[in-house]
Parts: structure tokens; sequence; C-alpha cells
DNA sequence: ACGTAAAATCGTAATTTTACGATAAAATAG
DNA sequence: CTATTTTATCGTAAAATTACGATTTTACGT
């Protein structure tokens, strides 16, 4: 799937907002762009080379997954000189906790029988 | 990655919270699979045959997404007579949240100049 | 026990993602 | 202008995911 999410069978019935949140899941379901994120949280803002030196993965790889963050909307890069300065986009963050924090209202309530609860 | 989002360079560093939090995100960052977390939400609970119908996909796939979810803890299956009715994980929908407000923490302030937020 | 219904698992093809090296582009210094 | 530094993009190989049909398992009627 595209960073795009495109219209398929799987994206049918979405609208743009939860196509968005979907396609920032994607993003942050690889467990290196996840840590990507916090590693920038953390230093607040940093270079590409900065982010290879952390995961030891070659430049381009690196560079294939900042694209992948900005393209979700998750990181904004800046050219800085001959190197781009990259930062968590608090627009985006908000945006995915936003609508995580609203997404399927009512399904969080405890179980009565708290462990294994019955759905059936 | 597996559903169990096994030990490896890309998750070396992170705690079990973290790996849990990260394997829901790669479960849900499928549209298929986030769509049928909605579909569940909707219908409160319903059978791998519901879903069938719903995504219009071979059985055998739905129910090879429907592992995932429940491996991701995001659902819970109970076998009734000879279907399994299924029905979204409070507990796991609770972690899930949770987590993401509390994740990168101080990173959601909006910008000075709203918009384009510049970071260097 | 036999047949039916529903779902899980198996084996495998098609697609997508991930990763790398090589190359190209952009900015700066000399 | 040339060399250097940093990053992005291209082409491609390896790995993982997704999807399907076929088979197996499980539970329930008859």
């Amino acid at each position: 799937m595209n960073a795009a999410m495109k219209d398929s069978p799987a994206t049918q019935g979405m609208n743009r907002e939860e196509l968005r949140l979907a396609a920032m899941l994607k993003a942050l379901g690889n467990p290196i762009r996840f840590r990507m994120m916090q590693y920038l949280a953390e230093n607040r803002m940093c270079i590409t080379g900065d982010i290879v030196a952390f995961t030891s993965l070659a430049q381009s790889t690196v560079s294939q997954h900042l694209k992948v963050l900005r393209e979700a909307g998750l990181i904004e890069g800046e050219v800085e000189g001959p190197a781009t300065c990259y930062c968590i986009s608090a627009e985006g963050l908000r945006f995915l906790k936003s609508k995580i924090s609203q997404w399927l209202p009512g399904c969080c309530e405890p179980d009565s029988d708290a462990g294994t609860s019955s759905c059936c």
C-alpha cells in the first residue's frame, strides 16, 4: 500500500480523516519508524545523519523511512544548508492522539468479569 | 515481522509495553484490519462469517487477519458452538489509548507560527 | 457413527515492504 | 568553478505480508 493510501477495496467507505489515521498507524507500525519517532522526540530535532547513526541502517534506508513518516504527516523536514533537519510534527501528533482517543467510543468499558471478558 | 514482534535490530531497546504498543500499531496499520475493528465496534460482537461478508475476502484470509488482531490483544474470540464470536478487547483498546495519549509527551504543543512549524 | 456448518490451518502465488549500493541533487567552502 | 558534505532518489534483491483454495479441526444435529 502506498503512503498516500489510495482507494482500494480495503479503503472503501473510509473518509479522509480515517484514511489519514490509518496511514499514520501504518507508518508507526514499523518498529524502526516507531523508534525514530521516539529518538526524534527525545532530541527535539536532528538531521538525517543523526538518525542514521542511531539506527545503524544504510543512509538510503533511513531516508526512505523518513519519507514515509513525512508523508504520513508525523514529522517535518526543513533544509538546513546541505543537511535536512527533522522534527516531530506537533499538528500530526495532536491529530493522531485526538483521533485515537475518540476512536471506537464506548468500547473501553471494563467488563463485568475482569480478566477474560466474555463477548457472547 | 511476526505478531509476537520478537527481538531484532529494530526492536532493541524497547520495553515490553512499547513492544505491545508497536504490535498493536502494526496490526492496525492494515486498512482491512482497521475497518474490521470499526465493524466489530459498531456491531458489538459478531462471528467470523459476518466479517467475511462485510469484507468480501476469502474466509481463510479473514481468519488470518482476525488472528493478527487477536495476537495483538485488540480483539477476543470465544468459541460459540461451531462458530467463533469476536469482540473488541476493552482492555486492549484501553491500553492502546492510554499509551498513545502518554506517548512522546511534550511534543504536541502548537508552534508559535501556526501551520508550517519550523523545527530549526 | 455420519453429515453438516463454521472456522482454523496449510501450502503457495502475488504483491508489498524493506534494505542496500550506486548515483544524482543541493548547498557550502575554498 | 571544483571539491566536499549531506541527503534524496533510483534500481534491485531479499524478506515479509496478503490473499486464495484446499484441507483439517471442532461442535452440533440426526
